[in-house]
DNA sequence: GGACGTAGAAAACAAGTGTTTGTTTTAGTA
DNA sequence: TACTAAAACAAACACTTGTTTTCTACGTCC
C-alpha cells in the first residue's frame, strides 16, 4: 500500500526556488537565464536543483503553468460580477494587464517566453496559453458588434496590444489599468470623424 | 598621401553572414543564438567573424540597424504616395507588417530582440527603434479624430498589435497585409452597437 | 531503532560559450 | 618583384553551461 501523505520539510526552498525562476524567466527570458543565476538568490547549489526538476524545461514548464494559473484566476474573479459585455471585457484586460505589469512575475513569464524557445516542453506551453486565451474568445463572442466585424482580429488586435505593452511599460510613469481601459475605448466607440 | 579606396575582396563573406546572423537573431533571440550557429552555416569559423565585429553585440547591432533601415525605407515608400491621412496610416501598417512578416529577416530582429537583453548596446538600439517609431507619430498626429481621443494610445495600440502578430502569424494561414487593414479598421471605424 | 523518503551539499562532468592569438591566403598596388 | 591590406584559418584560451553522482542531515513511520 503506497502512502498518500508525503511530508514536506518546513525549510523546503522549493517555493523561493520557483519565485526567482519566474523573475529571471521573466525579466531576462528562458536562454537568457541561467540555473546558477536562479540558485544563488535562493542560496542552493546548482545540482540541488535537479532534486526538483529533471531539467531546466521543466523548471520552466512549473513556472509559466504557476503564471497561466494565477492569470486565469484573476480574470475570472474580475469578470465574475459583470454582466455587460463590453464591461466584461475591460474587466478581462484590466485583470490581465494588471497581472501581467504590476503584480506577478509569473504572468510575465507566460508572455514573454515564446513556446517555439523552448522545443522540448513547446506544444505543453501552447496548449496552456490556448486554454487561457479560450476566455477571451467567449467574451469577445459576446460582444453586440456591427456585422461583418472579425471578432479574431478584434480579439488578436487586444491581446495582442496588451501584451506588447510589457516592452513599454514603465511603473510609475504607466498606469496598467489605464491602458487597458484606453485600448478597450478606442475599440469601442469610433475614434474617426467621418 | 594615404589611400581613401580600400578593395573589398570578392569572396567576402560578410553579406552572407550579417543574413545568417539575422534569420538566427531573429528566430532564436540574442542568447539564444551561439556565434558558432552563425558561422556554421557561412562555412566560416568562429574566431573569423572578430575580423568584422569586435564582440557578438556589434554584430547584433550591425543587423538592427539594417533592419531599421529596411523597415523604415518600405514604410517610407509606402506613405508616399497617399495623402488621406487614414490611408497613409493603413499604408504604413500594412508595410510594417509586411516587412515583419513576410519580406526581412533584419526586420523581425528589431522586433524581437528586447534592448534590455543587450545592456553593452541598449541604448543604441532604444535610439534606433525611437528614430523609427517617430514616422506613426507624426501620422497617428495627422489623423482627423474625435476631441479627447488619446493619440498616444492609439499609436501604441496599433504598434502592439501588429508587432503580436509575429508570435501568433503563420505563413500560408494568415495574410500580413489583410490583417494590417484588419487593425486599422477596427479602429477607423465603430465596432460596436450601441 | 532501523528503514525510508525528503531536501539538499559537495564536487565533478562533458560540452559549449565568447574571445584571442599567431599564421596563412588572396589580391591589388608601387 | 616587393609590399601591403583584406579576410580568413587553426588552435587554443578561460570560463560558463546543464547535468550527474555520491554522500549526508533530518524527520516520520512501523
Amino acid at each position: 500500500m503506497n502512502r498518500p501523505l508525503r511530508v514536506p520539510r518546513v525549510d523546503n526552498r522549493l517555493p523561493m526556488l520557483l519565485d526567482e525562476a519566474a523573475r529571471l524567466f521573466g525579466s531576462q527570458g528562458f536562454a537568457g537565464t541561467s540555473i546558477r543565476d536562479i540558485v544563488r538568490r535562493v542560496d542552493m547549489l546548482p545540482g540541488s536543483l535537479y532534486y526538483h526538476f529533471a531539467a531546466k524545461e521543466d523548471l520552466l514548464a512549473a513556472v509559466y503553468e504557476e503564471g497561466v494559473r494565477r492569470i486565469s484566476e484573476r480574470v475570472a474573479a474580475a469578470i465574475k460580477d459583470q454582466v455587460d459585455p463590453w464591461q466584461r471585457v475591460e474587466a478581462a484586460c484590466v485583470a490581465h494587464l494588471e497581472a501581467l505589469l504590476e503584480e506577478s512575475d509569473y504572468a510575465q513569464v507566460v508572455i514573454r517566453v515564446r513556446p517555439s524557445d523552448v522545443p522540448a516542453i513547446g506544444a505543453r506551453l501552447v496548449a496552456l496559453r490556448d486554454r487561457y486565451e479560450r476566455v477571451f474568445v467567449d467574451l469577445t463572442d459576446a460582444l453586440p458588434l456591427r456585422a461583418g466585424t472579425d471578432r479574431r482580429t478584434l480579439r488578436l488586435m487586444l491581446l495582442g496590444a496588451l501584451n506588447w505593452s510589457q516592452t513599454w511599460y514603465r511603473p510609475g510613469r504607466d498606469d496598467a489599468a489605464a491602458i487597458a481601459r484606453g485600448f478597450v475605448a478606442l475599440l469601442r466607440r469610433p475614434s474617426n470623424q467621418e
